[in-house]
DNA sequence: CGGTTTTGACCGGCGC
DNA sequence: GCGCCGGTCAAAACCG
């Protein structure tokens, strides 16, 4: 059981941004594109941002790197850094704010806070401009790896010791993931796919985890496709993430556009 | 030495 | 108009 991603919708912002619940919860105002005070200003359009949920529980993650109540966010296959934590009213944990460190410049962030409603379970969401990669593709080696590969400090807050080739493809025998999708209505709309798709949700930890999300473009009809040319990545594609790594900034590759159309790579 | 983490302060938006 | 709150910055400390 502590052996199955069970992707939930949480929350789904796409383009327009609902604001109307993050995570699940009300907090954060239309704030998603926030403001920068004053030394860079990105001026990100709050259009263009995209979120995404996912909730991992957190004895899953224990082998990351839990002390206290700073739940860290699971390993993902990106280089986060974290620049901020705040406490957040209403819950009695704090929120700890990452910005992708992968890419210079990348406009990636993720907040990680434990959910009030299950302490056992670590909320992350996942923030980027509308054609950010989010959930990190099943990119192992190369990228940001190989930005520190010779200090390697730390940072810990993510990356994980290395997920070559024992890496979770496909975590479990059965590999089926649960992946709900948040209607329009709010109904939910669940729908089975393999750990194939969600490759880099299976390095978004370990081999166990229970992840619950929203999916960005769960549109309700879109979605499924949608679904099959977001998630399906696998070794062609780390190849062209190999290559992205070195770009400065963020870069996206969609492939498989369904039945392999044509890959789309997005630079943001 | 370089990069990350920690922590307090600041800023801007929103609600009342 | 004021206060609250979330999000980000920046300096110092820390770590490999």
């Amino acid at each position: 059981m502590d052996s199955r991603f069970n992707i939930n919708p949480l929350m789904t912002e796409q383009e327009e941004n609902d604001n109307s619940a993050q995570e699940s919860g009300p907090e954060s105002p239309p704030s998603n594109d926030m403001k920068m005070p004053s030394t860079s200003s990105p001026k990100r359009s709050k259009k263009a941002m995209q979120k995404r949920v996912v909730s991992v529980p957190i004895k899953d993650l224990e082998g990351s790197r839990l002390k206290g109540e700073n739940a860290s966010p699971p390993s993902d296959s990106w280089a986060w850094r974290k620049y901020g934590q705040k406490p957040i009213k209403g819950s009695p944990y704090p929120r700890g704010y990452y910005r992708c460190s992968s890419s210079k410049g990348c406009p990636a962030r993720k907040q990680v806070e434990r959910s009030k409603v299950d302490p056992t379970m670590l909320v992350i969401t996942y923030s980027c401009e509308h054609n950010h990669p989010w959930p990190p593709p099943s990119r192992s080696h190369n990228h940001h790896k190989n930005n520190h590969n010779s200090s390697s400090p730390k940072h810990n807050t993510t990356t994980k010791p290395e997920v070559s080739t024992t890496h979770p493809d496909n975590p479990e025998p059965e590999h089926e993931e649960k992946f709900t999708d948040l209607g329009n209505d709010g109904s939910l709309i669940s729908t089975t796919t393999t750990s194939d798709e969600f490759s880099w949700f299976g390095e978004i930890e370990t081999t166990s985890s229970t992840i619950l999300e929203t999916p960005f473009f769960a549109e309700g009809e879109a979605d499924a496709d949608m679904a099959s040319m977001f998630f399906p990545m696998r070794d062609e594609d780390e190849s062209l993430f190999a290559d992205l790594g070195e770009l400065p900034e963020c870069s996206s590759v969609f492939r498989h556009q369904r039945s392999g159309v044509g890959p789309q790579v997005q630079i943001c």
